[in-house]
DNA sequence: ATAAATGTTTGATAAATGTCAAATAATTTG
DNA sequence: CAAATTATTTGACATTTATCAAACATTTAT
């Protein structure tokens, strides 16, 4: 086994264990694929065919609003599956970008075929359903954050729950993120 | 076949066609339920261990926060599937309230009794994976548009995409659902 | 039909956040 | 390493939203 997929059969094993028939198929789908900083996954209007699972490095999903202002929406570091959720499901273009921000290893796997592997297993589609209420639920708590807290509480909300955003994330990206702008989260976190 | 169950059936098959065999295995397992208004179908701190289409009426989703005020986090109305989504998929203590804003008739199916139908049909399974991937979609559009737009800009969002919500929702209730306070609702709409 | 309860609007003011401009600070690149 | 670029902070001020109180309107229950 090489040792890159390790941690991706350990991801899924945790969510869902799956028969050693079901890991031996998977298998030959999955391919490594290595970004550059900067690189992009995903392309707004592209139709998005690919999951990508993070090895190591860090990602963002984005858009660009009215005001051509980017709008982050999503931060994935090593151990998560960043997918352009909306475009994978329903096949239609993208409404966001995904871009690394450092030097990216990625598993990559493909909507096709994902979809062969649904066919051909039922326990690789439960995996598929559970990752999909997982992401769902975690969707659901940012939304609360957004719908519920101040400026400065979301600060600490990050603080608390996502230091390693803090840690690797410029500033700049963080406030669209926190739906805030970045004098305002400058402040924020200055008076602490 | 009883006319209630009919709007069900349409909805799952406009998600994922089911085979004869799998609706016959599903149907024993519908439960009609009906509400009057203000009753809870599911309650904060409990396990919800039922998932709820509602036929006719509308219910709100809303938990307490720190200071005792009411959020709201969800509504739904006819043809829409209302459930705890966390306490749902973990079997946790729920985090929120589901509770009627009208006489409400849904028909009710278990936890329990789906995951039933989850082992014994992979088109189901498939069904359930398609109904997750659909209500994260809508999550992450809620989400976006608290992140993003002003109050009014949220108002102007509810007027033209979910129009329902301003007709049979109290504005008391869709203030808190925007993540704004009920006087500054009432002014924006005032000023249009 | 009336009183009580619930829901919405309005006004005055305070607090939070945004805007624009400029200064620092940190990072990247030749 | 120095210049250029990118990121963050700070200040002055404008705008938005919240807060608190009261009036008004609508719905519900008797």
């Amino acid at each position: 086994m090489l040792p890159l997929f390790e941690n991706y059969l350990e991801f899924i094993q945790k969510i869902h264990p799956l028969s050693p028939e079901s890991i031996e198929a998977l298998m030959p789908f999955l391919q490594q694929k290595n970004f550059a900083k900067k690189d992009f996954l995903v392309r707004q209007g592209n139709i998005s065919d690919e999951l990508y699972f993070i090895i190591s490095g860090c990602v963002r999903e984005y858009f660009e609003d009215a005001n051509a202002d980017e709008i982050n929406t999503w931060f994935g570091f090593e151990n998560a599956v960043a997918v352009s959720t909306y475009s994978f499901f329903s096949q239609k273009p993208s409404l966001t970008n995904i871009q690394t921000l450092e030097d990216t290893e990625t598993i990559v796997i493909r909507h096709e075929d994902i979809h062969k592997l649904y066919n051909q297993f039922h326990e690789i589609e439960r995996l598929g359903r559970l990752l999909a209420e997982q992401y769902l639920v975690q969707i659901e708590e940012m939304k609360i954050i957004l719908q519920t807290l101040s400026a400065r509480q979301r600060y600490e909300y990050l603080l608390q729950n996502k230091p390693d955003f803090i840690k690797r994330i410029p500033l700049k990206y963080l406030a669209s993120f926190l739906g805030i702008k970045l004098e305002t989260l400058s402040r924020v976190r200055g008076q602490k």
